[in-house]
DNA sequence: AAATTCCCCAACCGCACGATA
DNA sequence: ATATCGTGCGGTTGGGGAATT
């Protein structure tokens, strides 16, 4: 009633009280986990088999971690099965016990969400898309959300404040790449950029300098975790690229290139400091 | 302290698929 | 072959508490 009063319409959710949770269990128990739609005529609550279903599954099961915020451990385990099975939710859960499809999804869905509000374009942690990095291509990780892949480029487009270009993913990553390869230090580090400010936040790691070789098998999604400003001396790298060759260079040999460029640049990168997260 | 906005998560919806009649 | 039913899944919505203004 309140809610017509409002003119939004009579609500549709209604949500389970405890009362409703203590029958359905009471009726499980005598009855055994058989035909949902049964138990939403027989067992006297005023809910469809479905919603039964749901209450069970999510809910009133035995062994579930309800209350219980995910771990570490459970969150890249989230993030690694998400990187190869998508939106599978149910089966990213059958590698967590006590989790359901519908907290995974939640938990992910929130997580797309803050990426997308801070401009980070991978949703995965570096340790998990270094994993997809072979010969130094790495498979670009899936963006956000819900809707079609072009309305996803599109959102970035949109995010990134970049109006003038092909609504391609392609040209998207091109030009988030950009910035990074102009570093005359041998690390890769990102432009300032204000709408990516805070990005590197949902991690709560730190970023230091990588080293040559970590640069080479680096991924897009590491790339743009990373938090580090522009060096002033641009000119003098982009005249390093021009005269080594840079172009025409595999990758290995950019890592060289890369090494013995910062072993005689100005002492600010050490090319065996390591990566810290 | 009150109003507003934000955010999380439980609940719902529609669709696909397999089993069965 | 096909109609019906039950189940499972992924996407979406909205209630309500927390945070902010």
């Amino acid at each position: 009633m309140e809610a017509r009063r409002k003119g939004k319409g009579i609500s549709r959710k209604r949500s389970w009280r405890s009362e409703e949770d203590e029958i359905l269990i009471k009726y499980i128990k005598r009855n055994g986990l058989g035909n949902w739609n049964l138990v939403g005529k027989n067992s006297g609550l005023s809910r469809d088999g479905k919603s039964c279903r749901l209450r069970w599954l999510n809910h009133l099961q035995p062994g579930l971690k309800k209350n219980l915020p995910f771990s570490e451990k459970e969150k890249l385990v989230i993030f690694s099965e998400h990187a190869v099975l998508g939106n599978k939710w149910s089966d990213i859960a059958r590698h967590l016990p006590g989790r359901t499809d519908n907290e995974i999804k939640n938990f992910m869905n929130i997580h797309k969400k803050k990426c997308l509000k801070n401009g980070v374009i991978s949703i995965y942690p570096p340790e998990i898309s270094m994993r997809y990095t072979h010969n130094g291509i790495t498979e670009f990780p899936k963006i956000a959300s819900s809707g079609d892949h072009d309305s996803v480029v599109h959102q970035l487009v949109e995010l990134m404040d970049l109006p003038s270009i092909q609504n391609t993913e392609k040209d998207v990553i091109d030009i988030l790449l950009s910035p990074y390869l102009h570093n005359p230090h041998g690390s890769f580090e990102l432009l300032p950029q204000p709408h990516l400010a805070g990005a590197h936040q949902s991690w709560n790691t730190s970023f230091n300098v990588l080293s040559s070789e970590q640069c080479s098998n680096l991924s897009i999604a590491d790339l743009l975790y990373s938090d580090y400003s522009m060096d002033d001396d641009l000119d003098c790298w982009l005249q390093f690229i021009s005269s080594s060759g840079w172009e025409e260079t595999s990758l290995p040999l950019q890592s060289r290139l890369l090494r013995e460029y910062t072993a005689s640049a100005s002492g600010i990168f050490d090319p065996n400091q390591t990566m810290v997260w």
